[in-house]
This record gives structure tokens, sequence and C-alpha cells, in this order.
RNA sequence: GCCGGGUUGGUGGAACGGUAGACACUGCGGCCUCAAAAGCCGUUGCUCGCAAGAGCGUGUGGGUUCGACUCCCACACCCGGCACCA
């Protein structure tokens, strides 16, 4: 064999050079963040981790990407930060304490090490120092300060009413965690309870919370940005205020919200949501038996039942009616399960003719449908199609006020609720599908609330210097859910006196939701360890808002939408001058297998510690990175890790080829080499910058393969322009790649490390192409193609297309009417 | 039903309104080898053709344009969010 041959196939040790790096990286910490830098500074989020196992492939992907674009912009010069924690209290640890009679402590802290191990072998260009655990004291104390900032603010309150349960988990759940009716975390059937419990009172945030999605729109997903759009979901409309005439005579208000106040002359009949107190409170006594029939079979129903739209609509008569206030017209008044408690007024007017739901009601109890809308389409009393489009007003008039022969329902709207203000029976309003935060929960591994109910003084806050109000011992059996939180049996925790009178007292036994510690460790990561406060200010507006947040698209609207909330909050109270945490954001896709979600009763899962071992950290990343667009979802069975190795081990061949020295002056070198390298260099930053990583790997094969030629056939590997070639390798290889990209930067005898190398500056002048391929077509055919200079002028690339001989041919026998000419790139002949 | 996003070779995917299929994977042919693996080189949208070449081709149907994967209209299907929210 001779040497030439042996440069062609030699390889380099994967897992030798993974554990060389590593001792490198640990011993010269070139990624921690330097508060004070006067470099422009650049804040790269990625959503942290849960401590649920070793990490996997979808952590594998995140981190993947995301480094991406930490080393990219630490090469272009930014000052970086790029922290790790762990969202580290939560469920799963505490049922692993259950089952192994341990304490939840145990398997959290065992597991974090184990994925702080396999981050650092997978090459993330974390800072170490920064590292968090919201589950540590020092962190959850400062969560409890901020409750009590946010109590302070009327932002935190206890109320009593009907809340999702989890009969599996045994505690409550905010809305934002039951999906389809079930528990999002366990998939149990969610039941509904009465209970007393904490809320943050997002709602007061809602208008914002949605104004500031517009400024957000053109840097966030669009899905994320769309499912916050719908969670918040406002509605414009009008309260109307209705008379109610009671059994016993006596007259009452009833006001109702709808978002179609302009057909009010149509309301045949009202109602009232079964569940509510009103419903209760109205019922004539010869209906009471028959009301409390129905409300009790209500009750019974599940969410699952209440959410299906095919069932047929039930209501009980509340024997009482109300006065219309337009016309006076006296309707009667029902109760009914479609009608939601907690949405507007708890009660609607019904306008059959125009809301289906209305019309299902009307003709299931023989209620009379009166249309006031005529859009031209058949009568939604005879067809049972309610018509909810604009129209022509009919039947809508009394005394000196009038809608009808109106045909645009803006103006309609707008009419009359100025005539409703006028008179004093409405007014419009806007109504959001959001509801408060409900954060307690009651189970053992979470934030306690920082809270002590005393008989005397009721709700009184621990004082600041008493924080923070740490979580007994507790383990095994203790922590089993019973229906209330395990530290209301810890009765030397719970059992407190009153920090305001010294008498008897309780400590508030639920934790809070882990959403709450998760909506603020953004902010901790300026200054991780401030013994003095929860974040210093000053720092946090140095470093926020973040520039990128990387992570799952599970959080659109959960993590993402609180912590929104919190940071609006925050800036209210002048602790932070932005009112938005996150400058933009990238949702990665999911890495699924053989077409479907990896799971372990389809035995179709990958097991990423395998994958690393098998191909190495840099071709399990490269493959990742290379897949697709980052937002795409990876069927890892049509994926090659063994291609990217190759791949690898293609480019790092070529560090061992180049024979020139270290500085040598590459404006001596190839020129056609080197336009190629700076082309590279120029898009691959376009390309970084704009997410598409895949296309960015693309262009550094490309430079890889046109390196090899130049080496093999072109300028051989002594020419400057080579050496240039392969340190840009390098040096793009290191956003992907950085153990691969750290040996052959050695191997071009550099110091480490690549990670600061700097990003290769572009020569403008090598952007120049010095020849272009012309295309010609003839009638938007390609025809022929031509090798052009750049600054060929219309009418010679116009003479040159048309004395082209394909082009002749193509034309033989028609005349020609028309040439678009767009020099240098393509002539088109337009015959006939 | 309402709101977003999508549909390109055998596969993953590229393409400022201007060469469709870059870059890979797979397949096929070859080199190396006693042989295999690995590696390397060539080839690979479909149809016809020995070839030169020709025709077709970006979910469907229209439109705008000299020219459309790209812009506009309608439709189909897939994915995500909301949904008895008045």
């Amino acid at each position: 064999m001779t040497d030439h041959d042996e440069s062609r196939t030699a390889t380099y040790d994967v897992h030798a050079t993974e554990e060389k790096w590593q001792q490198v990286w640990e011993k010269l910490d070139p990624f921690r963040a330097d508060d004070h830098s006067p470099r422009e500074k650049f804040y790269a989020l990625t959503m942290f981790p849960y401590p649920s196992g070793d990490l996997h492939m979808g952590h594998a992907e995140v981190t993947a990407l995301h480094d991406v674009i930490a080393r990219y912009k630490r090469l272009q010069g930014y000052e970086v930060l790029n922290p790790i924690g762990w969202d580290s209290f939560g469920l799963p640890a505490e049922n692993a304490a259950i089952r192994n009679d341990e304490h939840p402590a145990t398997f959290t802290y065992a597991n974090i090490e184990t994925q702080a191990e396999s981050f650092k072998r997978y090459g993330v260009s974390f800072d170490w120092s920064r590292r968090l655990h919201t589950s540590d004291p020092e962190y959850y104390r400062w969560t409890q300060w901020l409750f009590l900032k946010f109590r302070e603010r009327g932002l935190a309150y206890r109320k009593n009413s009907p809340v999702n349960w989890c009969p599996n988990d045994q505690t409550v759940l905010a809305n934002e965690q039951v999906v389809d009716g079930m528990c999002e975390r366990c998939g149990a059937e969610v039941t509904k309870r009465e209970l007393t419990q904490w809320y943050f009172k997002i709602t007061d945030y809602a208008q914002e919370l949605l104004d500031d999605l517009d400024v957000l729109a053109p840097t966030w997903p669009d899905r994320v940005v769309t499912a916050q759009r719908n969670w918040i979901g406002r509605s414009e409309g009008a309260y109307v205020d209705f008379t109610l005439h009671l059994a016993d005579g006596t007259d009452r208000d009833l006001t109702v919200y709808t978002t179609r106040p302009d057909t009010l002359y149509g309301a045949t009949f009202m109602v009232i949501a079964a569940d509510a107190a009103l419903a209760a409170e109205v019922v004539s006594p010869e209906q009471r038996e028959a009301y409390e029939a129905y409300l009790a079979a209500t009750r019974k129903a599940s969410d699952i039942d209440r959410l299906s739209t095919e069932r047929p609509k039930t209501g009980v008569d509340l024997g009482i009616t109300a006065t219309n206030p337009v016309n006076g017209e006296r309707v009667p008044v029902w109760a009914a399960d479609y009608v939601l408690a907690d949405y507007g007024t708890g009660a609607i007017m019904a306008v059959p003719a125009h809301d289906q739901r209305d019309l299902d009601f009307a003709r299931a109890f023989g209620l009379p449908v009166r249309r006031v809308v005529d859009t031209g389409e058949d009568n939604p009393e005879e067809t049972g199609i309610a018509t909810t489009g604009d129209g022509v007003y009919v039947n809508s008039s009394s005394g000196d006020f009038s809608l009808d022969g109106l045909s645009d329902k803006a103006t309609g709207i707008h009419r009359i609720v100025e005539r409703l203000e006028a008179e004093g029976h409405g007014k419009g309003a806007v109504n959001y599908r959001l509801r408060d935060w409900l954060l307690s929960r009651q189970r053992y591994w979470g934030c306690p609330i920082p809270i002590v109910h005393c008989e005397r003084c009721g709700e009184v806050p621990v004082p600041e210097d008493q924080l923070p109000v740490e979580l007994p011992e507790l383990r095994g059996a203790d922590l089993k859910p019973k229906g209330v939180s395990p530290l209301a049996a810890a009765t030397e925790w719970v059992n407190v006196e009153c920090p305001q009178c010294g008498g008897p007292a309780q400590r508030d036994s639920d934790t809070m939701d882990t959403f709450v510690d998760s909506s603020w460790y953004f902010l901790r990561y300026c200054s991780p360890a401030d013994e003095t406060q929860a974040f210093d200010s000053d720092l946090v507006n140095a470093w926020m808002p973040c520039d990128i947040y990387v992570g799952g698209v599970e959080h659109a609207v959960l993590h993402l939408l609180y912590a929104r909330f919190f940071t609006k909050v925050l800036a209210d109270m002048g602790l932070v001058d932005f009112r938005e945490p996150f400058a933009a954001q990238l949702n990665q896709g999911t890495v699924i297998n053989e077409g479907a979600k990896m799971s372990k009763s389809k035995g179709n899962g990958v097991n990423l510690g395998e994958q690393l071992s098998d191909f190495g950290v840099d071709a399990v990343r490269l493959t990742l990175v290379f897949a697709g667009p980052p937002e795409d979802d990876i069927d890892w069975a049509d994926m090659s890790p063994a291609g990217s190795l190759r791949f690898l081990q293609r480019g790092w061949r070529l560090s061992g080829d180049v024979t020139s020295e270290p500085g040598v002056d590459p404006a001596t070198g190839d020129v056609a080499l080197r336009k190629v390298t700076h082309k590279t260099v120029h898009d691959a930053a376009q390309l970084v910058e704009s997410h598409r990583f895949n296309v960015m790997v693309a262009r550094t094969m490309e430079l890889v393969n046109a390196t090899r030629k130049a080496i093999d056939s072109g300028c051989g590997p002594d020419d400057p322009a080579v050496r240039e070639a392969v340190e840009t390798v390098a040096i793009l290889l290191s956003l992907v790649a950085p153990y691969t990209a750290e040996e052959m930067w050695e191997r071009l005898g550099h110091q480490p490390t690549v990670a600061l190398a700097g990003w290769p500056q572009v020569d403008e002048a090598l952007l120049v192409e010095d020849s272009v391929t012309a295309v010609v077509q003839v009638q938007g055919k390609l025809r022929a193609r031509l090798e052009v200079s750049p600054g060929i002028s219309e009418a010679d690339l116009e003479a040159a297309a048309l004395a082209d001989e394909a082009v002749q041919r193509a034309l033989k026998g028609k005349q020609v009417r028309k040439v678009i000419v767009r020099a240098p790139k393509l002539v088109n002949v337009v015959a006939g």
C-alpha cells in the first residue's frame, strides 16, 4: 500500500477521540459565559429536561439543534450564555419513591447525574457553572418568594370552585393539563371536584398575552402562536340585561353574554347553565323537583360525555319567564348542560334561527324559531340548519328603533349595542376562553406554598426571612396519594405558630404546580448563585430576552404561556425591563421510528446510548441535524448514521492530506477552490441564521467533495487553498460534530479549541463568479446551456442564444416573436 | 365547524418567480481483496430509444406571467390547535 492509498482509507477511533476531547474541554472550560464581557451578548436557551431517566433520542435532537446555534454565535464573536439545569420536581420521582420505598430526591438526583454525564459525553457547549435544579431549596426559596409577591399584587388568590381532578394521580390539574377530558400525564379520565385552591390571575393579562403574539409572530413558529391565540380565545360581543320574573312575583336581572347582539329580536327563550348557582335560585317550585333530578344527572356525566358533540340536547324548563329589553317580549327560561357555568355569565339568550346549538335545543323541546336575518338560505325552522352568515335583517324593530333592511352584520351589531347602552340594558364586551391558572397540587414532590392558615388571622404569608419553607422528610408509603396532600399528614411540619399572632396555625399542605418552577428558571440562570435575591435585575436585563429558545411544541400553551405571564408580572413589578421572555423560538420535531412514536408497547424504541456506541456522538448529532428541516419529525428508520460517520471520516481524512504549514497565506492559492470555500462560508451563515441547518450540512459536504477533488486531481495537497478549505470544513463541522472538528483542527496544527476559532472571514471578491451558466429556453422549455461571462450584455447573450444549434432546432419553422433576456442567467425565446 | 401548517424520485430532503430533484440514503455496475467486510470510483425521477435525443413530471382543477414547486382562486387529502365558549 502506498501512503496515498492509506490516506484514502484511514479512519480515526471515534470513542478514543471522544474521551480525549472531553478531558481537554473540561480543562479549558471554553463555554463559560462572562457577564462582564465587552462582546455582544447572546442568550441561547433550551428547555431544561425533567430527570426521568437517561437522555433519549428526543433530548439528543433538541440539543444537537440548539448547540448549532450556540456554537455558531460563539464563532461569530458573541458572548454566548448557554446554560443547563433540571426541572426536577414532579410526579415520576414521587411515584418511583413510593414503589421503591425511598425519598423522591434519591431518584431525582441520581437521574440528574446520569443525564449530566450524558450531556458531557454528547459534547454540548453548556456553561456548567450555572447549573440549577428547581428542587434545590436554594432555588425553590425564590419560587416561594415570587408566589408571595404575586399574592401581594392580588395575582395569587384562593377560591372554592369545581376543579379538574385526576383520580389516578390524586391531584387537581390546571385546564391546560386536561387533554380531551384525560389527564395529560397519566391518561386517566378527569373528574370534577369542589375544592378551595390557589390560582394565579393570568386572566388579568389575557389581552396583553394575546396582543403581544403579534409582536412574536414573525419569530415564533406559527403553530405556537396559533395555539396560544386559540387557547386565550378572545371573543367580542355584548352583555344584555333581561329581566327575570320569578314564581314568587319578584323580578331580578339576568345578564347574558352574546357575540350576536344583532340577533336579539330572534331570542325565543333563555338558557341558564344547569350547574350555575343561579339556576337553583330561580327555579319555580313546580319545576324544582324536575330541575334537581336533571342537575344530578348532569353532575354524573363525565367530561368525556359532555364533550361529545353528537350528544342530543337535554334540559329542563325552570317554569319562569324573562323579558327581552328591546321589545318587551316574554320568553321562557330553561336550564341545560350545553351552557357552561364558568363562561360569560353562565346564561345565554337562545336565538335558534341563527345558532345551531340553540336550534337543536329548540327542536328537541318544541320551542319557537324566529328568523331575524334573511341570508337567502332556506328557513332554519324547516331545514334544522341555523344560518349564521350575513343577510338582511327582518322582524327586527320596535318603537323608533329598527335594523330591518340593513344587510351588514358589523353595522347591525354596532347599532344595537349603541341602543342597549343608551337605554342602560347592556354594553359591548369582550370575553376570553382563558381561565385562571390553578396552581395547587395535592402531592409531595413540589414547591411548598408559603402560607400559614390561622384560625384568627386567616391566610398569613410566611415572612420572607423564614423562606424557604422546606419539605419535611417523607418517603415511601408516606407519599401514597390519599386525596389530600401527603404533607397534611406530616403533623410536626404542618402545625406551626401563626407568624402574625403566635396562635396555633397550619401550613398550607399543597405544593405548587411544577410549571411555576419552570416559569422563571431562565431568569435564575443569569445569577444562579445569588443568595440575596431571585435574580439580579441588571444581569437579567443585560442577557434577556432570550435570543433563541429551542424546545418541544408540546409546551405551546403550557410552559410558554405561563413564562410569558410571569415575565409580564415581573415587568409590572419593575424587576425586569422587557415584557416578553423569548425573542425567537424554534420547535424541533419528534424522533419517531418506523412510522410511529417510540413506545415500549410497540417495541420500536431506539436507544440513544446504543446509537452513540455504534456510530459515535458526532455521527448521531450529524444525522439528527442533516435529517431535514428542524421542525419536521425524523423517522430514525429512514436515517443513516453509518452514512454520517462515513462523511465525517472523509472530512477528517482531508486534514491529514494538507501539507502546507499553518498560517500560510491563502491568497496565493487555487482560485477555483477558494471560491467554493468562500461561497460556502457566506451561505452557511445565512443558512444557520434561518435555521436551515440541514442545508448548511449539505453545503459543507459539497465543500468536502470539492476539496477532495482539488487534492486528488486539481491543485494538489500543498496548495494554500486546500488548507483554507480544510480549516473551513473543521470550523463548519464544529457546529454539529465537535469531536471530529477538534481532531481536524489539531491535525491542521492549531491549538484547541476550534469552538473559539472564530467564523472565517469572507472575501467578497471571491463571491463573484467568472463564468455563469446561462439557460436558454424556447417557449419556457430548457433547450440549451451557455457558459458566459457574468458581465455579458443582453444583446450579446440574446445573439449567442439564437445562434445555438439546439435552439435553432427547437425553433425550426417558427418565427421568433419575442425574446426575454435576463443577463447573465437566462434567455427565453417565444415563437409562434 | 373555526384557526394554523403541509402534499416534490424507491427514501430523507434541495430549489431569491428563471437549469426541478442540490446533498444524502438505498439500489445497480466497477476497483481493491485469495475472499469477504470496510473503503473508493461511476451510475441512479419516469417512459421511449443502441445512441443522439424526445416526451412526461412537484396532490387535483383553474388563473396570473415570456416563464409557476414558488403568486392568486377553488377542491381533495394529511398533520397540529380550539370546539356545546353563546
